[in-house]
DNA sequence: ACGATGATGAAC
DNA sequence: TTCATCATCGTA
């Protein structure tokens, strides 16, 4: 099984053009010594400043700064008082856009499948993600990145549909299918 | 169906 | 400074 390092141009595309291709590849957490190994199943992209549903349709702001980096970091925040949204920033610098992270399969390097993280809330408390992480690069550095072992979704099983939670983007964005997922 | 729980941003 | 809102989740 080739297991390679997702290269930085990978996210250099649009949001929406990342978020399916991310489906079926590696989330890799290191914590100490420990590698947890995360197979993204679920993804939202969220694409430019008219994009309602994106905290950035407001502009820059101290939160979202984060999306305006280049593509290869996290955008990391803090919603409902208790959870944290782990976002990876794609497309140039000073394009706020970004890929949720949603849902993922803690699997062994084997890819026996471990565990189920059924939501963004749920993955960044198994993972261990905080506001530690915002603006960091997704390398090695940060002790979170992406990586490829060549396996190869069957397009049959990739939907799309309504983004979760935001509803209050207005019809036109709200009914974008942004989300992509397995199964 | 609802409450937990606190940062955020916009209004005042 | 106040206040409604929020890219959610576990319990009921």
């Amino acid at each position: 099984m080739a297991k390679k390092v997702v290269g930085k141009n990978f996210y250099l595309q649009p949001a929406s053009r990342i978020a399916p291709k991310l489906l079926g590849k590696i989330l890799v957490r290191k914590i100490g010594k420990k590698k947890i190994f995360v197979l993204i199943t679920e993804t939202e992209a969220y694409d430019g400043t008219n994009d309602r549903a994106s905290h950035a349709s407001r502009g820059r702001t101290k939160r979202n700064e984060a999306m305006f980096d280049e593509g290869g970091h996290w955008y990391v925040y803090f919603v409902y008082g208790m959870y944290w949204m782990l976002n990876l920033v794609c497309s140039k610098k000073n394009y706020p856009s970004a890929v949720l992270i949603r849902k993922g399969l803690v699997v062994d390097k084997n890819l026996e499948v471990l565990e189920e993280l059924e939501g963004p809330g749920v993955l960044s408390k198994k993972l261990k993600i905080d506001r530690k992480l915002n603006t960091r690069p997704v390398s090695g550095k940060s002790g979170l990145w992406v990586e490829d072992w060549g396996i190869k979704i069957p397009s049959k099983l990739v939907h799309s549909g309504k983004r979760i939670g935001i509803d209050y983007a207005g019809e036109f964005w709200a009914k974008k299918r942004w989300r992509f997922f397995i199964d």
